[in-house]
DNA sequence: CATCCTGGCTAATGCGCGTAGCTTTACAGC
DNA sequence: GCTGTAAAGCTACGCGCATTAGCCAGGATG
């Protein structure tokens, strides 16, 4: 009987593959028989490795949470302002369309109380902090900045959701309307900043 | 042996029930059992009603997709404009809001050409009819206005699906944080009618 | 009264998760 | 080199669910 020499890290790997092979409903469709299957193991194997379906798909989301949040990083570093909004907003999408099972891994939603959600509420917390450090550049006032971090979220997400989806379904270049969309977002959130500079304190709205 | 008078349309609606029950979670959780105990009835009966549980699926999300366009129908008329744009993204969330898995079954993806999908299709273009035709009221040059669409669709759904999966922690309104991203949404289409006959966006780098 | 369709049922299959408990491998220590 | 042990595999099993097959009642229709 040879061992297929598996670890913890080894089976997420193979989870992560499975969820890549599966477009848009590999998470979704994710399975610990399929995992198996390509680990040439026994289903009940796994359990030597991983606590339960539940717990490899929180792993996966974590590592598909932090793929996101680099891929965020790595576009952004040098750049500031509109220029890193854009950036962001494309790597972003760029990471949902190349990986759309792991995309919407990190969809899921994590308890916030859980503490076997917490190293995914951190690999959360440090995916917004990275629109936040980008919208900090805007000069926005306190109170809009988060109002301006979920709208960029929303819109992008938003926009890669219904992309992966089949939601566009007219014949009409995708690519132009994302970057229509950025663009929109970026005169947004600067108009954000300009109305509501002068306004602060008595919040007189025009 | 009582018969329980089951139908068609009985079948749906208590399918409806069962997913509206469940909040978030409820269309992903639907189960037949589930609506087979709603039902006072053994699960393979159903089966004499309805094809299967993805058809049941389906016949949901039809009757979702169209209730959401009912919702934003009523919401718009008498309005055009911003006003109206307006309008339809509250009722566009409200919706979502009250009706937590019935929103999330028209998340589903349809097939453009499985004749299963027909009608899930069709009901799917009427509701972005409804975007279409307020959209209309802007005077966006013809080739903008499907990335108009697209926009508008990506932020409300977008910022929706964060919001009922949780993805907003911050102590911060939430009601408050839609206003701003619909007054960005108006404001970015409007500039979009605008200043657009010139050129187009700039093309994303990478 | 006989018939037949309809809508329920039970039985049984298949698949996936998860548990229990056995077996073998690989390695540590002697 | 020998042995003991923990880790990593296995099979067998139970549960829940979808789905299929085939039985049965019961009410409408002739």
């Amino acid at each position: 009987m040879p061992r297929a020499g598996l670890s913890h890290n080894a089976v997420v790997r193979l989870a992560c593959e499975v969820v890549d092979a599966g477009g848009p409903r590999g998470f979704t469709d994710l399975t610990l028989a399929k995992v198996a299957a390509e680990a040439g193991v026994a289903p009940p194997s796994l359990y030597k490795h991983v606590g339960s379906l539940a717990a490899l798909r929180r792993e996966v989301a974590v590592i598909a949470v932090r793929e996101l949040t680099a891929a965020g990083t790595a576009a952004t570093v040098g750049r500031a302002g509109a220029d890193a909004l854009r950036a962001l907003a494309h790597a972003w999408r760029r990471y949902a369309v190349e990986h759309p099972g792991r995309y919407a891994a990190t969809q899921i939603g994590a308890d916030p109380d859980d503490p076997a959600d917490a190293r995914l509420n951190e690999a959360g917390a440090e995916s917004v902090q990275v629109v936040a450090a980008v919208l900090q550049g805007f000069g926005l006032p306190e109170e809009r900045l988060i109002d301006a971090i979920r709208a960029a979220r929303s819109s992008v997400h938003g926009f890669v959701t219904l992309e992966l989806g089949g939601g566009f379904r007219m014949r009409h270049d995708v690519d132009q309307s994302f970057d229509t969309l950025v663009t929109m977002l970026v005169a947004g959130i600067e108009a954000l900043a300009r109305n509501d500079h002068e306004s602060s304190p008595p919040r007189s709205p025009r």
